[in-house]
DNA sequence: CAGTAACCGAGACGGTACGTCCCGTCTTCAC
DNA sequence: GTGAAGACGGGACGTACCGTCTCGGTTACTG
């Protein structure tokens, strides 16, 4: 009649702290959103501004990888709930998101590393698409698919074109817009321009 | 009684090797190509590709940023000639050129550094986008504004919003589109989907 | 009515285990006569080694001074028995105590911190003098002080400098003499020579 | 007709500094001479103190005990030059020598080293002995044997034994004898009761 | 004989120093 | 004057231990 029967014991010895493990990864995401891209950022520096021992985030990540996937993947916010109304609203919510998020410096900081940093650390950027960017994709690939479907959009529309578009306007605009905050009216412009075509 | 009597005195001493110049040039891009970013890049390492001491380098760069603004607009190829037979035309030959760049390692390694390092490296960025970004930005508006003029696009079309949406998608299809190089016909589906727009 | 009345009440709780203690002070003194200095001994080997936690050292020792000292202290053999018959058995007696001690590693290591470390664990030497050397050199002392009373030795003698070169001849030919251990009849041609002298 | 024939050509680039070489070497003397002992030295401690990078020793020294052997070799002052009035004058001197070297800081911690980390450093011991040591042990054992040829000594004596008494009595005063600075007549005392024997 | 308090091991904690690597600068000789 | 070689001071790396702390579990006396 054992006392402990659960199914992971827990392991001897002093477990390890989360308020530790919180501290560092925080401190990771401010010298990211300070400008530090993932090259620059070093572990002593990590260590030194979340009061941390150098061992206790070796003992956690066994790199700068693992560690910076971890810290981002704390980040993206949630997808926002889809009214679905219609097909514009449903683009314009979801473009409403990467607007607000583009105002934080903590995930533009994401934007920057995974456009500019992707080719560098390849192990990095596969992982977090897999846990950050393809949620969102895969949300407004199925906006777009139902618009197709129930007629909103037109049949004969290439889906990654239509997500090229609509995202590739946002993300001009992130980088090479008027400088500046996006305008809250951003998101509705671009999907009206977006659904009814340049030419008159 | 001098020998060298030109206008513009030639300083004493050995003159500089442009051979080690353009080594050196030569193995900037390498290692930018070879996936490096700005804040990687080594002097050191740029030397020992390049086969020159280091003093060679800093005797004609100051600093880091220096030497990659003069390798980065030693590349961009130039801009194609716009026919100005119609605005789709025009439109899908800069789009031409901007596909037949991202095939290229090193072009495509601007774009990288253009987009991840721009906030860390605001002087190289200032520059660099002056030499290189800039005319082609204003090659695209000079085309949307010219089609507004001649009809060709809507009226009430906000200009900074049509380049948006075409630069943008395809800038999207190059980081996230799916793999492999762009096909050759993305250019004019770019254009016209971005002119006819997505509703039917 | 308690059962347990005699005058120091044991304290509530497990008793401390005598296994433990013995392992850590066995595993001290192995490690020392390795050749460990008191700077070079680390709890965390000394633990490792006797197969107990660290926890169960800083217990009992609050630091590393503490336990040499005690581990130092349960080692040093007990004086020789001195026959009385003449100053010259006694002191042969001595230094063959010394010379005896000097061929066990564990007695060696602790020659090596009396004159090595003296100078950087002031505490240390102070409580180990008392217990372990003191002793020695009182016993020496009177040897040489009756000698001196009985006219077997100079009366002009200066007790220091007797005790100098008798003590002192031993601890050369320990550290500097003809290597390997010290020849049996050492004490009694040290004594001989010191008594009467290099001259003719 | 080459301009540089001599046997060592200089090796190309910077040579090393002199200016650094001395600066570490005496930083490494001052942090012994502070109670140091060659374990808790440390490299950085030293460098630190030189105002010199890691990397500057580690050129020099591959490891902590040629930098100590180095360091300590600079420091034994020659050897006193020897009369050879009589072997009491000339002992007295070598010894006077001792007496002058346990007063400097920098000296004893030489001696320290030599007692009491011979054990834990053997190769470091070896090499010091070789340079330092073994230099004092020829000369007196010279004189000791100069003075048995001349009849000043006794025909059969042990010349290791002579050193013995004589060193190992300097010795035992340098560690435990009376407090403070050896008295300037000690070297003589020391002789005269060695030469003449301790019994009447 | 159940409670309980000090013990035990294991191991995580914040640190310090290690020896290595590379940075950008400097100093030298050869050309 | 330029070029290469390479030493310089500096700083981050990832490792190894340090001495302290915090766990779950054990042990032996106590009520």
């Amino acid at each position: 009649m054992t006392i402990q029967e659960s199914g992971t014991a827990r392991p001897a010895g002093r477990p390890r702290s989360e308020k530790a493990e919180k501290a560092i990864i925080e401190a990771t995401l401010d010298l990211i959103a300070e400008g530090m891209g993932v090259s620059e950022l070093s572990i002593e520096a990590i260590a030194a501004k979340a009061g941390v021992g150098k061992t206790t985030i070796y003992r956690r990540w066994s790199n700068k990888e693992d560690l910076v996937v971890d810290a981002l993947s704390t980040l993206k916010a949630p997808l926002p709930p889809l009214a679905g109304t219609s097909v514009r609203d449903d683009l314009v919510s979801l473009l409403d998101a990467m607007r607000q998020e583009s105002g934080e410096a903590r995930s533009r900081c994401v934007m920057n590393i995974a456009m500019g940093e992707a080719d560098r650390y390849p192990r990095l950027m596969e992982r977090f698409m897999k846990r950050a960017v393809e949620p969102r994709r895969r949300a407004m690939r199925e906006v777009i698919e139902r618009g197709i479907a129930t007629g909103e959009l037109r049949a004969d529309l290439d889906v990654d074109m239509g997500m090229a578009i609509i995202s590739g306007a946002m993300l001009w605009h992130t980088k090479w817009g008027p400088a500046g905050d996006l305008p809250a009216d951003l998101p509705s412009r671009v999907v009206d321009v977006a659904l009814s075509g340049m030419a008159p």
